[in-house]
DNA sequence: TCTAGTTGTAAGCATGATTATTACAACAAG
DNA sequence: CTTGTTGTAATAATCATGCTTACAACTAGA
């Protein structure tokens, strides 16, 4: 199992923003040809950064543009914006209740899986989009 | 995007044969009731816990038992044996190699993205079976 | 006002993962 | 030989993902 694609989709999509800002118009279709995706697909991610407060887009005209500077931007922003995640983990839905390990699997086990959930959250909050802007130069 | 609920199952399952040992036969129907699914899942996931290594199956009688102390089975083994964990992260297949984001998206991605899944591995390994039956207890 | 380019969304489709279920050959113990 | 079990294949239902077409609504500029 694994994520979807939509967090490095709206990575991408967010670095060209950021790099191409006042040199190109930055539509839907431009940033699809870089990202090799439907423009449809772009306009959809788009659409949740905007929700998410990360990006402004210019109805009819076309264009979309940062509302945060790349330093203010966390990945964990990103990711949580286009991605809806509760927790990283599901369980099985009826474990008998009369078995006390079927009574007690879920809470024991959540005791620990929480904390997973709550360091995969810290470490995305530490990377920001500046930093990879710039290992993009290097 | 979550995990299926494999590792879940698999905990459930290893803790119900190093809780009921030597009082019932582990048969998947025994288990399966207490897991409340059906005992071809209970017989999949022992056949993968098998192949890993961490429990012997009784062919023909029934019955499954522990290869290894619950304090030497990290949550990490289980976790291996029955996800086909590579990376949680997944990428766009075709971006722009034109495009300077394009080309570098996958590589400055990576550089930080390997290390939640260091870390995500990491954690799983130092959670053990012994400290999820001394929790069930209490 | 008209035109051209764009956004916002809905709808449909194909594919793959997940889970449940049926079925049955192979096996072991009594 | 019978009974209960494992191992595994096959099928089906459901859901997530990603691609694509389509079209109304919008904006700027001619």
């Amino acid at each position: 199992m694994q994520f979807s694609s939509r967090m490095p989709i709206a990575v991408h999509i967010l670095l060209c923003i950021a790099e191409f800002d006042g040199k190109y118009k930055t539509t839907s279709t431009f940033l699809a040809g870089s990202l090799g995706v439907n423009p449809v697909i772009v306009r959809n991610t788009l659409s949740k950064l905007k929700a998410a407060g990360l990006v402004r887009i210019e109805s009819g005209v076309g264009g979309a543009s940062l509302l945060k500077k790349p330093e203010d931007i966390s990945l964990w922003e990103v990711f949580s914006a286009v991605e809806d995640a509760h927790s990283l983990f599901r369980y099985h839905d009826n474990p008998n209740p009369q078995c006390p390990v079927g009574r007690g699997i879920h809470k024991v086990l959540d005791k620990h899986l929480q904390s997973v959930n709550d360091t995969f959250k810290e470490q995305l909050q530490n990377i920001c989009l500046q930093s990879l802007l710039d290992s993009l130069g290097s």
